[in-house]
DNA sequence: AAACCGGGGTT
DNA sequence: AACCCAGGTTT
């Protein structure tokens, strides 16, 4: 890589972080007396998930369960009825699991390495990299769908990012990563936080950006990009639609229903309705209540079903 | 590499 | 109605 180059991706780190340090929205898990649980649950809440929605709910959550035992103590169902429409509420019960394996395993507190955490159920490259920043002051090179957005932009000149790819994401991120560890927490965030607010996939503000000068897909003139964004399957009518009605039921019922009044309690779904057109409503409901008992969301014993214990 | 997994907000 | 969102796991 040439000096000019380094330089270059020197200067956009110095830039975003000077942004980011004026500009970062206020979130409570970025305030200094946040705990590494409190980082860590806002970061599996923000999965997927927008912080507007999960603002309400992480206050919720430290509430109720303020350290990794006192969730730990509590019954999973009460987490996932907690959890209410946050979505993907595996995301619950994998929340549950952590606080048990961190009180098992850990002595209570979150661990700090980034290993560690990356053992915990559904802790991931970027979760583990996260909290190992935020929480600890680690440098490891965070990476969510912002930030490889940001960096195929503006270092790459691509509008459109690739493919997450945990080997080459840190790879990536890594060469640009400050050495000081409150600097590269403030990049990790800056980078995240840049992608969400001034360069989403849709309509960047360029005008406003603080490397607009630096940026290679500025400088290439905003090419269009050759790759294609991953599609999405439709929701409506969907397996995943279904799924959560009869989780809106099981929340609704504590002592559990009928396994077979299923298909009567869940609302029938548009008669359209996606891939699975040669089964009833019925068969399709209970088969995918199996599924959610198979993946942790509910317990079976005699005839009934219900959120597990 | 691609499919699957929720639900709500935005355009 | 399509697209997007501080991802992770499974196939």
């Amino acid at each position: 890589m040439s000096l000019r180059e380094r330089s270059r991706r020197t200067e956009i780190v110095d830039r975003v972080i000077d942004w980011f340090s004026a500009n970062q929205r206020d979130f409570p898990w970025r305030e200094p007396e946040c705990s590494p649980w409190g980082i860590l649950v806002s970061e599996v809440m923000s999965q997927q998930t927008q912080m507007s929605r999960v603002e309400p709910k992480w206050h919720e959550f430290m509430s109720l369960w303020p350290t990794p035992a006192d969730m730990a103590a509590a019954p999973v169902a009460e987490v996932i009825r907690r959890w209410d429409r946050l979505g993907y509420p595996r995301r619950a019960v994998n929340l549950h699991r952590c606080a048990t394996a961190i009180v098992e395993n850990h002595g209570g507190e979150v661990p700090s390495d980034r290993d560690a955490l990356l053992a915990l159920p559904a802790i991931g490259a970027y979760t583990s990299a996260a909290v190992a920043s935020f929480a600890f002051l680690r440098c490891e090179p965070v990476v969510d769908t912002n930030i490889r957005r940001v960096l195929a932009r503006a270092i790459h000149g691509e509008a459109i990012a690739w493919d997450a790819n945990p080997r080459r994401d840190d790879a990536e991120m890594s060469e640009l990563l400050p050495e000081d560890p409150q600097r590269a927490k403030l990049w990790n965030a800056g980078a995240m936080e840049l992608g969400a607010i001034v360069c989403p996939s849709k309509k960047p503000q360029c005008e406003v950006c603080p490397i607009a000068q630096l940026c290679e897909w500025r400088a290439r003139n905003y090419p269009a990009s050759t790759r294609k964004a991953r599609g999405q399957a439709k929701f409506a009518g969907s397996d995943r639609q279904l799924r959560g009605r009869v989780m809106a039921i099981l929340r609704r019922h504590p002592e559990g229903v009928l396994f077979d009044s299923l298909p009567d309690l869940v609302e029938p779904l548009a008669a359209d309705s996606g891939t699975s057109v040669d089964i009833s409503h019925a068969e399709r409901t209970l088969l995918l209540a199996e599924d959610l008992i198979r993946d942790g969301l509910a317990t079976r014993a005699a005839e009934r079903i219900r959120l597990p214990h």
